[in-house]
DNA sequence: CGCACAGGTTGACGGTGTCAAGGCTGATCC
DNA sequence: GGATCAGCCTTGACACCGTCAACCTGTGCG
């Protein structure tokens, strides 16, 4: 209600709607008309369509490193069981922007090298927590392995949590916390050995 | 070419399509008049747009159900690395079928009872092997989070490697068999202690 | 003053999903 | 044999969508 630009509000409305609804649906004029403006006003502040996506996301790396990076902060004792946590938590907490980070068919990641950029910064420092993790000497084909087992699982918990069937299938999730420290610990990424 | 029926034909070429576009942009029209009919021929094969999702997820989840199954039976001694390895390669070389059958908001799979049956069996395939795996005196906590551990890691690594930046990140993956395998390892979950 | 320009409006176009009605064809039944 | 009828398809229309183009308007600046 305040006097934000058109700009945030049809970004904070459209990321509104991609958590309720998914991006697929979601109508470029009807988000216009309910900010209360014309249907082409907001293709003055975005491109096209894809444009919009590519803030969202662009947007949502952002957050989703700041995040990440903080839980490393927070919680140095088992930084992969933190990171996993928050991964998971960025993804249920921010759905409309996580809804798009992944979906290169909507914000073409490459076509925005400022995208690009965000979204690089993100994954390295998954990366980077496994390398620090395995240590400098560690081949090269096992931090690749690790990296991809963690970013897997923590990937796949997110979108089964938010999309898939799997509350569905193995019941209610009541602690949404012991849920991700239970899967850390039953994978054998949680508390691995320290390096050296 | 062959006197296929229109509605094969036209699950034929949507499935084509999203594997190569994703499936938001497809067009049921454009199918259509590929196929050579008018824009609404289809129709009378599917309910509406998302009934043509709905079809492709139920072959989807029959043709998942089975390469999981044959995956177990041709590999009893390491289970895991097995039905972790079926859902990849399900996920890599049906694409089509799977971009749609973890979209809820394209195929709605609770409202068809069939599909619903059909993605059940699928993950009770998963969750059973679970539950062999560990005992039938696991506590439950254990057997839940095992199998979301397992179902995340796959589901993850299968999204990833599909629409994700995995392989522009940790590098070029020269056989897809042994990433598969070096992240079972990495991951602990490959290859874990036998029942009792 | 003149003017450029960011920000917004209006109108139009082709494409899309979907509703409604009509047509064709082959099987079934009296 | 002719009427009936269901299954499959066509045609036409509608509202909505993203996008292109032109126009308006107020504000800052030389």
């Amino acid at each position: 209600m305040a006097a934000t630009s058109l700009r945030d509000t049809v970004l904070a409305a459209a990321v509104d709607y991609i958590a309720d609804n998914g991006p697929d649906g979601l109508s470029f004029r009807q988000v216009a008309i309910a900010a209360g403006v014309s249907h082409q006003a907001p293709y003055h502040h975005f491109a096209d369509r894809r444009g919009i996506f590519q803030a969202i996301a662009t947007e949502g790396y952002e957050l989703f490193t700041t995040a990440m990076l903080e839980s490393l902060a927070a919680e140095p004792d088992d930084p992969t069981t933190a990171l996993l946590e928050a991964y998971v938590n960025f993804a249920l907490d921010h759905r409309g922007h996580f809804r798009v980070m992944f979906r290169p068919d909507l914000c073409a990641i490459a076509d925005s090298p400022e995208l690009q950029r965000m979204a690089d910064g993100s994954f390295d420092v998954l990366v980077d927590h496994v390398r620090d993790l395995l240590g400098p000497k560690a081949p090269l084909k096992d931090i690749r392995a690790r990296a991809a087992a963690m970013w897997s699982l923590a990937h796949g918990l997110s979108t089964l949590l938010i999309d898939g069937p799997l509350e569905a299938k193995i019941g209610p999730v009541s602690s949404r916390r012991a849920l991700i420290r239970a899967v850390a610990e039953q994978s054998g990424l949680a508390n691995p050995p320290k390096r050296r």
